[in-house]
DNA sequence: CTGTTAGCGCCTTCAT
DNA sequence: ATGAAGGCGCTAACAG
């Protein structure tokens, strides 16, 4: 299977002329005639001539790809982070290519080598639920090639980072529930190894607190994150003999799921069971009941990661900045927290 | 900047032999003495080497990169077959470039150079509302690099395509209206340009004529797929005298908008107008009322696409067969059709 | 303004 | 089993 490819020698051939002059010509270099560059750039046109970036990378040790590896694709949130993440790296000159993990370790770090290997310029990532050797992107660091975090941040890592206010977000979200008069929080929490689960269990801790609320072991389950297991651990807490009046959610999909467990039980949602999530899926304004959730800015993540990873390509290593970048949240209102609440949306 | 890369010289250097015995070694290449392949082996590990792939790609011609071209990424149709297609393609060792073109076919234009540059190795596509002619994509066969269409496919080119029975499953969506006692059906289509509008429509057509339900003109309206028009579309069914009782909608988010504009008309669902979808969105079991629709094998459409599309690569251009791949559509039954009708999913 | 040369990192003959 | 040389397509010096 040979692919077509015309080069620049084809038309400096056809033109009679020398290679570097076609490369002039169509690299806009001052050096060359008009009459010559417009000769080569029709040519160039009529031969389907397309230059040959792998060539260029070559020389350049540049690749104008950006790497973005992420732990899933299951929900919409980080899907929607690598679209914002695209469009922004297209706006300055970069493609990228994705890989995801599935949430495991191993593949994390497989991918890692494919992303050497294809010499990308810069890393966005995300980590697994799994991740907690480093070494895999460290290696990156010593090669000068940049990281930034986001959403899932490796904290002993001193690399630019996106994240939310995951600990303000939590605490308002709970706060909200005692403000609607609810005293028996749970809460569904992820893997302590996530920043995101030990900040969001924070803000719980903490609104719970000013508010005077006894903290209950019994009302906080932290689990993998795996979605079928959310049914298990919102059985056992409703078949407590002093069950949750509420429960904050550490995502959307997981107070989705929730949501439907609750509904099989026939209890009323908010009355009986309020629930609150995070992120601000898809869904989430659609399901019945709406679900109240703590949004985030999803594109602006993406967009984020990208501008600050293309700042550190531009930088000398040297100059590389760690700054983090901390966008806040938003309480959502919707029906699963406050019954027939007019939500803008 | 300067990225610090281990090269094959840096280790032939260190071990003072030639770099051909260290790209053996590396290569797995039989003839090579099995100490200096341990000792190599084990130096590259520690210096971090990792093959530039830009430099075999370059001798080879083989970027084993697969580039996907969508129209957008607002339904998660899309983002699904994409994430589908990344993870088949990464079995078969080939990454992904992406790119989305806002269903703008100018912006398609240019991606398609874009991917010529980064010389992908074959092309999945489905083309915008937009997209009239051809040329862009012609390019690739005379070039010899392969395209496999997916759900908007090129009729007038002859290649592999991926789609499901529009035409069916759009008549097997107008028949369960009818089966449920529904005369009056309209249908929101897009445009005449998209092969998947016309078949869509012509089930509809069928449908109707197989049941002696007269066609009404009136009832049939084409719109170019941007959601904020739907309100303005079903504001104008529902206006009309004789306004209908149910709705044939295109696609989901179609459908899902409909449904929103009809309960703020106070119009029960289905009672007085019942709705159905096409493709199942991830949003479509969890809205209320949920969403009756057809449901297309997402997963299955990326995979054979890009499992097409890996045959096409490894065989020879004189070689290359245009069979078109057709996946049964699947009619979900849920409450936007049947009152209180036990959804499986 | 144009042509020549060298080399990016690697693999593949062709020698030894 | 190893080394040397050539070249993939292109750009960047260096000469005219």
């Amino acid at each position: 299977m040979k692919k077509h490819q015309t080069t620049i020698f084809d038309i400096a051939r056809e033109l009679n002329i020398s290679k570097s002059t076609v490369s002039r010509a169509l690299t806009n270099h001052p050096n060359v005639n008009e009459h010559t560059k417009k000769l080569v750039l029709e040519l160039a046109e009529k031969m389907d001539y397309q230059r040959n970036m792998l060539a260029i990378s070559l020389i350049t040790s540049k690749s104008n790809t950006i790497g973005i590896m992420v732990p899933e694709f299951r929900s919409s949130y980080f899907p929607k982070v690598v679209v914002a993440a695209q469009e922004e790296a297209a706006l300055n000159g970069y493609h990228i290519i994705v890989s995801q993990s599935n949430e495991s370790y191993e593949t994390e770090v497989a991918n890692t080598k494919v992303m050497l290997a294809s010499q990308v310029d810069g890393l966005i990532v995300s980590i697994t639920k799994e991740t907690l050797n480093f070494d895999h992107l460290k290696v990156f660091q010593r090669k000068g090639i940049p990281i930034v975090f986001f959403n899932r941040v490796c904290e002993e890592m001193i690399v630019p980072k996106v994240i939310v206010n995951d600990y303000e977000g939590a605490f308002k979200a709970v706060e909200h529930l005692i403000l609607t008069g609810k005293k028996r929080i749970a809460h569904l929490t992820g893997p302590s190894s996530l920043s995101i689960s030990k900040k969001r269990l924070n803000g719980y801790l903490d609104a719970l607190k000013k508010h005077d609320i006894p903290v209950d072991d019994e009302l906080i389950i932290s689990y993998d994150l795996s979605i079928n297991k959310v049914n298990i651990y919102v059985k056992h807490l409703l078949s407590l003999k002093n069950p949750p009046d509420a429960i904050f959610a550490i995502n959307d999909p997981t107070a989705i799921q929730a949501i439907q467990v609750i509904k099989q039980h026939q209890l009323k949602i908010p009355e009986d069971i309020a629930i609150i999530g995070f992120s601000d899926d898809y869904a989430s304004a659609l399901i019945e009941p709406s679900l109240s959730t703590m949004s985030q800015p999803i594109e602006e993540i993406g967009k984020s990661a990208i501008q600050m990873l293309v700042e550190q390509i531009n930088r000398d290593v040297e100059n590389w900045k760690a700054t983090t970048k901390i966008l806040e949240t938003e309480l959502i209102i919707r029906n699963s927290t406050v019954k027939n609440h007019i939500a803008k949306y």
